[in-house]
DNA sequence: CGATCGATTGAGTAGCGTCAAATCGGGTGG
DNA sequence: CCACCCGATTTGACGCTACTCAATCGATCG
């Protein structure tokens, strides 16, 4: 198990500090003691839509995503989720996305119960959640905007800036990307031909360079121009 | 003024009322006195993108939207918001999208320093607080799946439902519409042309039926399987 | 070394967008 | 009351973006 996970990308931000005691945010500290540390395989579920939202989860190394699966096979990925993102805590009662692991993962999982009733006795915390809650709507907002107007080549764009910022490993200009082909056709709502031809005009271009480990973001300003945001 | 708003569409679930003192959710009561009410007319702005997130409203009477502009005058409407809807609570800082009005509109604006130190101190407010943003999120993530992976007709189908769902008001199947078809093809990702061309195709197939009040859902069976949710 | 899975490239097509014209409906002024 | 006007909607013709189907390439693994 210890191996498997060595294989995967880069343990990012969390690897170097013993697993969940870190620097959690404050509110967060008082959960600690309810929290247990699960791992998940590469590709395999979390949780699944309409499940009781019993739980919620932390990512401590690794990357997520979340699903919804139309019932002909169609698939539009809501969000990808890096180390620190809180997972599970989009809905009341049932979960409408199913959670699912990119790479394998290790997560720092609490009971909803519990997270509950502590928010309820505490205000920072009930802040600190709804704060999360407002974070994650901006993010579906900006993604409304590029699933509804902007064309292949500005969603590819924006794709890999938003990737930049988020997975923020400063490693050159290399973006790492844990997520395949198909993966990011269906947060795009692209397929993936269209994301292979859009990535490889981009490389003749000479915006970026494709490599095996991820995409070398050679142009910011064009990708920025291109993204129109 | 207030012959302006009657000529607005349904004054809906509200009218019969006298406007700010109804039911109001039992948190928001406490926020009542800290209220004023405010109208704004249609088509007209009731906050922009980037202004500080100073208030935020509950719709009395009428229909809004919220809007992101692309310089390039490419449009996405985020959502519709009715009576009892809470709006500028999306952000913290500043707004994303602009808020403006569909219809007239009569709205209750609350101040969100005012908001935020009652939730403070109110862990029912609190927990109403991300209920809503919860519930908002809920409403962009199948907004997501729809943008994403729907067809023209599937997304016509869709929005056809939801709306008879929100603006809920029950006389026969006739639902009406107080947006306009530009806005229609802006919250789905569409042309205008390919809005109507869709509606007429449904009409033909007697699934719906086109009024001058809006639309007549008469087969909805058809419509939700049209809708694959 | 062959098998397999993901990525890439090519050819052809369909769905939806664009441009343009016609129609409808409501409001206005004579 | 009626003719006209103007904006919204609808319909038609055509084109393009992105999808589908299919073949090839590359890398990894047994």
């Amino acid at each position: 198990m210890q191996t498997a996970l060595r294989t995967v990308p880069p343990p990012t931000r969390m690897s170097h500090m013993p697993t969940p005691f870190r620097a959690v945010p404050g509110a967060l500290a008082l959960l600690e003691q309810f929290g247990c540390t699960v791992t998940v395989r590469r590709d395999h579920e979390i949780y699944r839509h309409g499940e009781p939202t019993d739980f919620c989860w932390r990512i401590l190394t690794g990357c997520a995503r979340t699903v919804k699966l139309m019932e002909d096979g169609r698939r539009q990925i809501g969000e990808f989720l890096w180390p620190d993102d809180l997972l599970g805590m989009d809905d009341f009662g049932t979960h409408y996305f199913d959670g699912e692991a990119v790479t394998d993962l290790t997560l720092r999982r609490y009971p909803r119960r519990v997270v509950e009733a502590q928010a309820e006795g505490n205000a920072v915390l009930a802040l600190w959640l709804r704060t999360i809650t407002v974070t994650n709507l901006r993010f579906a907002h900006r993604q409304l905007v590029l699933l509804g107007r902007k064309t292949a080549l500005e969603k590819i764009a924006s794709f890999l800036l938003e990737m930049d910022r988020r997975s923020a490993q400063t490693d050159g200009g290399v973006v790492e990307l844990p997520m395949n082909r198909t993966d990011i056709a269906d947060h795009l709502g692209l397929s993936i031909e269209t994301v292979c031809r859009n990535l490889a005009h981009l490389q003749r271009e000479g915006t970026v360079g494709i490599l095996r480990s991820g995409i070398d973001l050679l142009d910011r300003d064009a990708l920025l121009e291109l993204a129109r945001e």
